[in-house]
DNA sequence: AGATTTAGATACCGATCGGTGCAGAAAGAG
DNA sequence: CTCTTTCTGCACCGATCGGTATCTAAATCT
């Protein structure tokens, strides 16, 4: 009896669908409605696919927003993993507040962020995703202190310079950003708000 | 017959409860969990009263959120209104960056602005609400749009400085740090912030 | 007192929420 | 072809949503 075959096409009959497409639909649903605000009808005709199947390939409505969570890291929010791989810290900090305006105003997308949206106010069922909001913010926030210890290790920041602060002087910019682009403003607007932010860098 | 008569006390029996006392403790279950988050059953049961008792004091669901809303301009964001009295564009941008940090991380107080909160991501019934905050932050921001006007004729501020920008300048530090607070960050650290921010003021 | 008006409590309304059960269709393996 | 498995579509579940009807009790007027 062979228990470790070769993993064969699997049984039965194949998905109908394009999971990853559907994926990306429901990462647009959440980012414009929020977790809570996004309810199940919304996100399977946005996927153009039944509930049944929706439960099937994610399992349930927060596993689904996870993923769709994920997504959006890798997606939309690639600018910030970039903007870490800048050689020094203030292109650090100018490369991210400029992923911050471009993802957060580009036409045909959703005004704001994913990772700000739905994650201020939530009733009991929202508790969760909005937990894995505050996490998932506060894990962007770590890796640029880390970035900027290292750039204060490298003397490309001065020695008294504190990466905590300028790490959370960033993330308060950008989540207002965030705010103010769901509030209609425009991407020049926005731009120049963030070259404002970055007149004195760093903010010592 | 009398058609104008002297106003007695209204007829029936009167009221039972403090309706100011309720418009308050209102106001913090929107404060804390917005305005689709807030189910009616959280709202009469922190009021102390019933649904009938709502419904006749306050109109329904949304007048009672327009009334909140009010109540908090008058109560815990009055610091906006004081900044704006400030003598000066720069006390005005420290005041007004101050009283947000103060305002979003009081203990005792739920966590963030009310303004902010349920602002971002909406499902239908959210959506009236939603206008309702980005209208608030849109007049809070042509405010100090104007007092920065006035700072430039005044001569207060150079003649190149941009009342439009700095006012959105501003609001956007406010609004980032209202996430921040939401997220956990604590008083000082975002006084920190603040102070970072206005480190290069006016920002031109 | 008697009339009037509203407070308060309870039960209820239709609609929608996230999540399932079921039946039939469809695609693979043999 | 048959058998097995998973697909899809639809009806349905209990719970909760915002909002209301009903009834009794209480308070202030004439």
């Amino acid at each position: 009896m062979e228990i470790e075959t070769t993993r064969r096409a699997p049984l039965g009959r194949p998905r109908g669908f394009d999971a990853d497409e559907a994926l990306e639909r429901a990462m647009m649903v959440f980012w414009e409605q929020g977790y809570e605000g996004a309810s199940l009808t919304d996100l399977t005709s946005a996927m153009g696919i039944t509930r049944k199947s929706m439960y099937a390939a994610f399992g349930n409505k927060e596993t689904l927003f996870r993923k769709a969570l994920e997504r959006y890291t890798e997606g939309p929010a690639t600018y910030a993993a970039r903007a870490l791989e800048k050689p020094n810290a203030r292109e650090v900090a100018t490369a991210f507040l400029a992923g911050s305006v471009n993802t957060t105003t580009r036409p045909g997308r959703p005004a704001g962020c994913l990772g700000v949206q739905g994650s201020l106010a939530a009733g009991d069922s929202g508790r969760v995703a909005q937990d894995a909001l505050i996490a998932w913010r506060e894990d962007g926030r770590i890796r640029l202190r880390h970035r900027f210890q290292q750039a204060v290790d490298e003397g490309d920041l001065p020695s008294d310079a504190d990466p905590d602060l300028l790490a959370r002087y960033l993330m308060t910019v950008a989540n207002g950003i965030a705010v103010q682009a769901v509030g209609g403003a425009s991407r020049s607007e926005l731009q120049q708000v963030a070259d404002a932010a970055l007149r004195n860098w760093p903010p010592l």
